[in-house]
DNA sequence: TTATATTGTCTTCCATGGAAGCTAATATGC
DNA sequence: GCATATTAGCTTCCATGGAAGACAATATAA
């Protein structure tokens, strides 16, 4: 079992394999090696990826909206429609969250003057600086729990990733495809 | 950058990354092409493993907790508390989960003789029967989304995903540390 | 023993997001 | 042009979970 050498104590998920090994032995649990750690881990960086977020007031759903809009660029406006697609969740979800930003003064809405249906959100100034100030902090954050890995792990796990992404993406790719 | 070879079309992530070095050429954002692929490989995982939850009637949640009872081994009965610990959730999220499991049938609920603070949750044979069954397609599940990796790339990946889960890991000691 | 602290569970209130439907504006077909 | 369909955003209702406190039972200290 990777991972498990020198007698290191077992980690969560191996313990909890070591559970099902006893009680379903029938069972191949191998997978849970991989997929329960990934999950694990996704888990805990998201604790400490929180505690930035917080310092500056913001949800991870408000963050990742204020980013959307950084990234667009000048003038730093987007549709909610647009803001939904790019940060994956539904447009109701988009409309509470534009909500809240547009409460604290960080952005602001206004009808799109073609169509009328059309809403247009942008970054207000303070909107601007508190994301890009968050921001960085967020990369430095990130950049400090991806250091607790060596440069050769580091970049081993972004090709595993991105190989494993890709293909759970699009899984219909057969050897010619 | 890894895993960009032959012209691939950008993923999500890249897109991302792209952006932000226009928008923030002063930031290195390169851990994002770990940790953000990482988020989203454990969220496109976490939506195929539901499919199979709603399969059996179950939130993510239920099939937690049947699955900490269920390899409590016999006779299949845990604590409020400890199932909050073993599935990481706060006592009150455990007792709402309790409840619809409860009232579902799956499981029952009763005062321990010893402490007449505490209670015992206890499967039931249909919940058994339930999670047996779940649990197999459960697994089933995981397998076939490793199978998007070859058996080299898993062991690669278990391997630095068990490194970097210990790194992160922070001691839980309530006390004393 | 009696007063106080702790523990285990549950309750209340709130935050967030999804699903589905509503409304107004725009596009399309006749 | 008018009727109908589609679209964009929003609203409503519900599901889930956290935080903090209530409550009863138990442990501890004086």
């Amino acid at each position: 079992m990777p991972g498990m050498e020198h007698g290191e104590p077992l980690d969560r998920v191996a313990r909890i394999q070591a559970e099902w090994r006893r009680e379903r032995p029938d069972l191949d649990i191998a997978p849970q090696g991989v997929i329960g750690r990934l999950h694990r881990l996704a888990d805990r960086l998201g604790e400490e990826l929180r505690l930035v977020y917080d310092r500056y007031g913001l949800g991870e759903g408000e963050f990742d909206v204020l980013c959307a809009l950084r990234r667009a660029g000048e003038p730093y406006e987007r549709a909610p429609g647009e803001l939904a697609a790019h940060t994956m969740v539904t447009t109701g979800a988009m409309t509470k969250r534009i909500d809240r930003l547009e409460r604290a003064g960080l952005v602001t809405r206004r009808r799109s003057a073609d169509d009328q249906r059309g809403r247009i959100v942008a970054l207000t100034g303070p909107g601007r600086e508190l994301i890009d100030r968050a921001f960085t902090d967020h990369m430095r954050n990130e950049r400090r729990l991806l250091d607790l890995l060596t440069p050769a792990e580091a970049e081993s796990l972004e090709t595993l990733l991105t190989a494993w992404l890709s293909r759970v993406e699009r899984p219909r790719v057969p050897d010619g495809g």
